[in-house]
DNA sequence: TTGTACGCGTTATCAT
DNA sequence: ATGATAACGCGTACAA
């Protein structure tokens, strides 16, 4: 049983190939008996186009493409969620890819673009970092989402989109609202990435705070993640902490620059026998489900998810449409105070 | 600017198209001058080869597709990270693929099978259900993977394989577990889906518990999570936890028969000033990251995702190198004993 | 080592 | 309303 093609199902209706088609792409000028006589057949064979084929012809499709860095990350989840939504409103298709950790997410995307016909893209997570080059020759517009701006290059900013919060800014907020609750020793969870991850930005925030106060930036305060393993991981927030709770360091507070990490802040502290936030205290950065759930409750920086997804969309689409050249977004975050931060006790 | 084709390669590379494929696809037999003008010209111009078209042409591909059910599972996460380590190892490529919750999964394989050259297709969530006769159509092997035989027709059972754990058995297992500790008035959470959902399937091992002690299945204490959110989350694990809090019924423990649940409802039970487990024991099922930080510990039932996801790619193989015939491989899975569940106090 | 020509499954164009 | 056929971009015999 090899595979079976259109021109198998004409042959079976007694039909050209070009009604099939016709009657595949629900163009109207068919007879209503030959109509569904090919159906018929179709349905019977469970004959299936191949896509390879029609994208190889075809010329309209209204397709989004939407390439994910690692779809291990659940902070992702709501954001396809509502994008996925959004693109179905304009009765466009959404593609989904994921692109591993080793992929170059420019040549998935290059890939993608002429696989499918693509009249925009999303990227979301990941970074521009050097493929910018390669990801100018992409046809279609594109946006990055949940990406700050400062992630690209000025040369590149008028080349595509970005939509997202101020990394550095907010992280900058979160760090004074630490400060203005008494704490001093404030440890700091983070990636040790190039200087456009996110995690580079918001350990600028935090300097920033500092300096703003006349306050020494403390080397010994700034711990980063395990390499080996999942940067911003629970497990991985797990981990660190310890290294800071055996540093010997006096820390009254610790801000983890992503909610997963705080989450496994706060098991290591609850496991040191530490008290949160009596002893120590944690915030993170995000807004991410769990941390409305956790116990305690997470102070973290909320990002507005919702208009986030929303705009990108319909900022791609104006982009698409020639309403709009590319711009940059930027949403304030918001400080979502839980109970997982206290003022620090005098000593 | 029109796309840019292999034809345009050859020409500014002053060869034939032949040529330009050969190096593409990585052939010895060519010119080593040659290849690097080749080289040289596909950099400048940026070109991609059209997947499309490859696939239509290309015979052999060593690919497999994994399709999974919902993207916004974070349970999936460590399964799909495993998996692709595996199929790596095996020099194959694997393809993801997102099937959203309309999406028929079945026809997204066979789109996936020929658009692609699949080898095998692995199946993440959802469940064979009515489609069983469309995935038939498949040429290549199909293997459920975290999805348990009971989901499968008899009659299908030689034409897919299954690798998961005993939904019914271990849900009854930690019901057993719970009356063990002397609760009666056990509350359930699940999902009222088919009779071939995992909800359904959870639900019925606590039936057995019940059925097995000859103590009556109370129907007030099986509450069904609301339909019109996401079913399996932290959210719906809360709201329906409220439920079961306002219904007046003495409830002393809560099976929610997916871990995610379960932290909704620890928070759920926290926020009505109750303790856990000193008033409410809670459990869930699956044994996600989560759990083990949450505060509570949460008891559940782990499932072994490591030995089921290696195993789901190893039986593939075996399939597929016709080593071996389908099969239906079923792990135990483990009771992890968090902190969330206690002795019921005698009142 | 390199080039030519055909076919993969489909859609679009032009006839009928 | 339907049929015939030329592309679409690439891989691969086969020929040179």
């Amino acid at each position: 049983m090899s595979k079976i093609t259109i021109v198998d199902i004409a042959k079976m209706s007694g039909v050209a190939v070009s009604t099939v088609s016709r009657v595949l792409n629900g163009h109207p000028d068919v007879g209503q008996k030959t109509r569904e006589r090919i159906l018929k057949v179709i349905k019977e064979t469970g004959y299936v186009p191949n896509d390879s084929a029609r994208n190889l012809k075809r010329t309209d499709a209204k397709c989004i493409g939407v390439l994910i860095k690692g779809i291990t990350n659940p902070f992702f989840s709501p954001v396809i969620d509502i994008i996925e939504k959004e693109i179905d409103r304009q009765k466009y298709a959404l593609i989904l890819r994921h692109a591993s950790a080793d992929d170059d997410e420019a040549d998935v995307a290059l890939e993608l673009e002429n696989e499918k016909r693509l009249r925009g893209i999303i990227f979301l997570g990941g970074g521009a970092e050097q493929s910018a080059d390669k990801l100018r020759q992409l046809k279609v517009p594109v946006v990055f989402s949940t990406i700050g701006s400062s992630v690209i290059d000025e040369k590149d900013m008028a080349d595509f989109s970005t939509v997202s919060v101020d990394d550095r800014l907010e992280a900058k907020h979160i760090t004074q609202y630490l400060m203005n609750l008494g704490h001093k020793d404030i440890a700091i969870i983070t990636e040790a990435m190039g200087r456009r991850s996110v995690g580079h930005l918001r350990l600028e925030g935090y300097k920033d705070a500092f300096i703003e106060r006349d306050m020494p930036v403390r080397e010994d305060m700034i711990f980063y993640v395990d390499q080996n393993m999942e940067h911003f991981s629970i497990a991985n927030g797990y981990r660190t902490t310890q290294r800071i709770l055996s540093s010997g360091h006096k820390v009254t507070a610790v801000f983890c620059v992503t909610d997963l990490l705080a989450v496994g802040a706060m098991r290591a502290i609850s496991d040191a026998g530490l008290r949160i936030p009596e002893d120590i205290s944690v915030c993170g950065f995000d807004g991410m489900e769990i941390g409305r759930y956790y116990n305690p409750r997470l102070t973290t920086i909320k990002q507005p998810l919702d208009q986030i997804s929303r705009e990108t969309v319909k900022l791609l689409f104006d982009i698409i449409e020639s309403r709009s050249s590319h711009r940059h977004i930027v949403f304030p975050g918001e400080l979502s105070i839980g109970e997982s931060t206290i003022k620090r006790y005098e000593d």
